[in-house]
Order: structure tokens, then C-alpha cells, then sequence
DNA sequence: TCTGGGGTCCTAGGACCC
DNA sequence: TCTGGGGTCCTAGGACCC
């Protein structure tokens, strides 16, 4: 049997832990840049403002002026999933963390009587302990139990938020009032091929024949259609196996056309997948960039484009990843147009006790990793980008906006036990090693 | 004024090989 | 005159999720 735990409202329920006041107001927090709701308590979405809706287009909306506008604190909200994850972790029996504010997890009983109530304690153990509502479904498929955990959400009049949906009857009577889009795993466009087929709940989508299901989705839907009828074949990645791929990627707070000022970014997301790849452990070989302008502006020409390379061997190495990025962005700038977005994604992931020694940079590896150890260390005792490579200590003319923190960092520190940083200075390391030789065509990493 | 970021999986089609 | 068949690997694009 799976459970699966979904806060209500996530971020927002997140910031009125600290802010009381903001119970019974509409309150939204926004994405990067401040550009669109990416969370809302349920005043705001009784305004009918939607997920996704832009910040500026929230006020438009009747009573829309009245709606509190956050910028978004992710270390924060990480830190508070952390705690309601290690919570669930005290019940299940094996937990699979789906996303910041949602797990899946097996219990340990037969008697759903008996997970009921072992399930409603949960909830008001999250209550008192962390503060953040959360609602649970739980069934004998991952995809039942969504389905079931938006019941226990909706329900209004469900007072422990559980919802099980285990007998044949409840769940054929729950597929009834289940919009086809509502399933897990139809998003708008099967959606839209289903409807134009007549089916528009989710008990007509379990009678269609495997054929037909296979013909308009691919495998995967035949796997939805499958575990609503009861058979367990999903699998979902859990914490515990590496990432496929990690990106990091940011819309400017403007566009930008200066080279020198993108590189800067590129540097400093390079970095970015470089630390997160050592937090699992792993070494990436291929570095992907991409830069694109901005498609809202029509008075500009648009420009898109990426670059992959492949590095001789695996690495996490901030340096070595940078100077591939760098590479890679050199290869696909091009003057004279204005760029609003660019990233980088690092693939080819394996866990770094799996990496081959590489005969010729072996001395510089070991270089490196003890250099990324101590930079590491730095940084988590006094906090992150405290030592940052060269070329990204400009003042960073793409960052993104944030004109709704308030007192956003002071309390932050606090709650996470950070010690205030005034005290220590940014450290500057070089980017390029001077015993390289091979980088006549990054002219930019040579600058420093 | 102003429109996020980070993932996964599947499939079709091209390149290449024998 | 006339242009195979089968396999693998890679990539781009499309779909989904939060």
C-alpha cells in the first residue's frame, strides 16, 4: 500500500510559519525574477488567479490588488521539507522524497483502518512540529493515491485530511468525479486527444482497450491506465540514486548583450552544477550551455542556440566544467543580439567512485579535489558563494530581481543556523590553471 | 515595466556499420 | 535495367511532472 504525503500550498503555507499575519489573506509567492505565482494559499486561488499567472497580471484580477506578492526562499522551504520528510520517515516504511513538497511511501499495514489512523497522526505531528498543513492519499498504486490525496485536499469536510481509497466500489465511484486532466500523468495535450475521443473521467479513460490507449500516448500511458486499474509499475527515482542531469539556469533580471557579463554567468551556474554534483558524489563528462534571448520582446531579434561538449574524462570540478562552459558559450555567442536567459546542464553522470583514473591528469585531479574539498568546507561553515571562482565576482549585472524579500534574510539565517557572515571576506580563486595550455579559443577565461 | 526553474522518459529519424 | 536488410547509437523534440 502507498501513501502519498502533499503539503497544501507549499511555499506560502512555508512563509506564514514565520508571518502568522498572513493567515486568511491571499498571498502568492513568485517565481524568480518576481514573474509569476508559483504557489497560492486558497484565498488567492478562490480569486481565481491561476498557477503560473504573471505578477503583473495578478492585480487585474477582481480583488487581485489585495494580494500579497512574496519573493520565493528556497533554502528556506528546502529546510522545512527536510524536516516534514524526516517525519514521514518515522512511519514509512520505505520513503520516495517526489519533489520538495510531496513523498511517496509504503506502510506498514494490511488494515487500511489501521493507516488510517496512523496517517492522521501524522498529519497533526506535522502540525505541531513543523506548522505546514499537509493532506495524505493512500492506495495500492502510486497513481490511486495521488488520486486519493486530492480528494483529502478538496474535501472540506474531511477533518483529518486522509483519504484511502482502497475497496473496488470507492474507487470506481472516486473515478467517477475524476476529470481525465486530473490524472496523474494526462497533462493538456493527452488531455485534449482524450476529450476529443468522448473520454472526460477517468473511470471512461480505464475502459478504453490497450491498443487504442498505446496509439494515442506511448508506453507510458498504457502504465497510467494500468496502475489506475490496480497493477504497480512505476517506478520513481528516490533520493538515493544520482541525478541523470542537473542544471542550473536563470532568467536575467534584463537583457543583456555584453559577452563578458553572460560568460560571468555561465561561470557561476558551471559552479553551481559543479557543487551539486560533489554533494551526491558524482562526475559529470558532458557540459551543455545554452543562451536565449528574449521571446516576449518582439522589437528585438531572437537568438537561441546550445552547445554540447564532451570533456576528456569525468569531472567535478568547478574549474574544469567552467572552462568547458566557457567553451561551449564562446562557440554560440554571436554579437549584436540581446540575450535574457542562458544555462547549463552537465550529463553523463556517474557516481564518482565509478570514475576511471585518467593516466594523464591523475596529479591534477587529486589537485583539484583537494583544493573543491577545501573550498567546500569554506562554504558551508560560512555559507555558500562565500569562495567563488575569478570571473564570477563581478557585480553580476544578470541577476535576477527579487523586489518582494522584505526581511526575507535575517530570519533565514536564524532558521538555518547560519552564522551571520559580515565577518568574512569573498575569497578569489583563479579560474585557469597556468599549466594549461589549450585555451586559446575561451579568450574570456584568460582575463583574470 | 513585467511571463520560473529543474527534472524524467519515450520516440522518430539520421548516421553509420556490416 | 537498377539502389537490401538489420542492427546500434545518438540527438532533437515532445510529452509529462512539481
Amino acid at each position: 500500500m502507498y501513501a502519498l504525503a502533499d503539503c497544501n500550498n507549499f511555499f506560502v503555507s512555508c512563509e506564514r510559519i514565520f508571518n502568522p499575519s498572513l493567515n486568511g489573506l491571499p498571498v502568492v509567492v513568485l517565481s524568480n525574477n518576481d514573474g509569476c505565482a508559483i504557489s497560492r494559499s486558497n484565498e488567492a486561488k478562490a480569486l481565481g488567479i491561476p498557477m503560473g499567472c504573471p505578477a503583473f497580471k495578478i492585480k487585474e484580477y477582481p480583488g487581485g490588488d489585495k494580494v500579497i506578492m512574496l519573493s520565493g526562499r528556497h533554502v528556506l522551504y528546502r529546510d522545512i521539507s527536510n524536516r516534514i520528510m524526516r517525519l514521514i520517515g518515522e512511519v514509512a516504511l520505505h520513503i520516495e522524497v517526489y519533489s520538495v513538497d510531496e513523498a511517496f511511501f509504503k506502510l506498514p499495514y494490511d488494515d487500511p483502518e489501521r493507516n488510517h489512523q496512523l496517517l492522521a497522526q501524522l498529519v497533526k505531528k506535522i502540525d505541531k512540529f513543523v506548522g505546514v498543513p499537509v493532506s495524505i492519499g493512500f492506495a495500492p498504486t502510486r497513481t490511486l493515491a495521488k488520486i486519493a490525496s486530492h480528494i483529502a485536499k478538496k474535501d472540506t469536510g474531511n477533518h483529518d485530511r486522509v483519504k484511502g481509497l482502497t475497496g473496488k466500489k470507492e474507487i470506481s465511484e472516486a473515478f467517477k468525479r475524476t476529470a481525465i486532466d486530473d490524472v496523474w500523468g494526462i497533462g493538456r495535450r493527452l488531455s485534449v486527444k482524450l476529450l476529443a475521443r468522448d473520454v472526460h473521467f477517468a473511470d471512461q479513460f480505464t475502459r478504453l482497450p490497450k491498443s487504442l490507449v498505446q496509439r494515442i500516448g506511448n508506453i507510458n500511458l498504457v502504465r497510467t491506465q494500468l496502475e489506475l486499474l490496480g497493477h504497480d509499475c512505476m517506478s520513481i527515482n528516490s533520493v538515493d540514486i544520482v541525478h541523470k542531469t542537473i542544471m542550473t539556469s536563470r532568467t536575467f533580471g534584463h537583457v543583456i548583450s555584453k559577452k563578458r557579463e553572460i560568460a560571468d554567468a555561465i561561470v557561476t551556474f558551471a559552479q553551481s552544477c559543479a557543487t551539486q554534483l560533489r554533494q551526491e558524489d558524482a562526475v559529470a563528462q558532458q557540459v551543455m550551455v545554452y543562451v536565449r534571448g528574449d521571446h516576449f520582446r518582439k522589437d528585438l531579434p531572437y537568438y537561441t542556440n546550445s552547445c554540447t561538449i564532451r570533456m576528456p574524462s569525468h569531472s567535478a570540478s568547478p574549474m574544469e566544467i567552467s572552462r568547458y562552459a566557457l567553451s561551449a558559450f564562446n562557440s554560440i555567442y554571436r554579437d549584436n543580439f540581446y540575450y535574457r536567459k542562458a544555462g547549463v546542464m552537465v550529463s553523463d553522470i556517474i557516481p564518482a567512485s565509478h570514475q576511471q583514473l585518467d593516466l594523464f591528469n591523475g596529479e591534477k585531479n587529486v589537485k583539484h579535489s583537494k583544493l573543491m574539498s577545501a573550498i567546500d568546507a569554506i562554504n558551508n561553515r560560512y555559507g555558500t558563494k562565500k569562495v567563488m571562482l575569478a570571473p564570477t565576482i563581478s557585480k553580476g549585472e544578470w541577476a535576477p530581481q527579487h523586489r518582494h524579500m522584505g526581511q526575507a534574510s535575517k530570519t533565514l539565517r536564524f532558521y538555518s543556523g547560519m552564522s551571520p557572515l559580515s565577518s568574512v571576506e569573498r575569497t578569489v580563486v583563479k579560474l585557469t590553471d597556468s599549466d594549461e595550455s589549450h585555451s586559446d579559443d575561451n579568450q574570456i577565461d584568460n582575463q583574470d
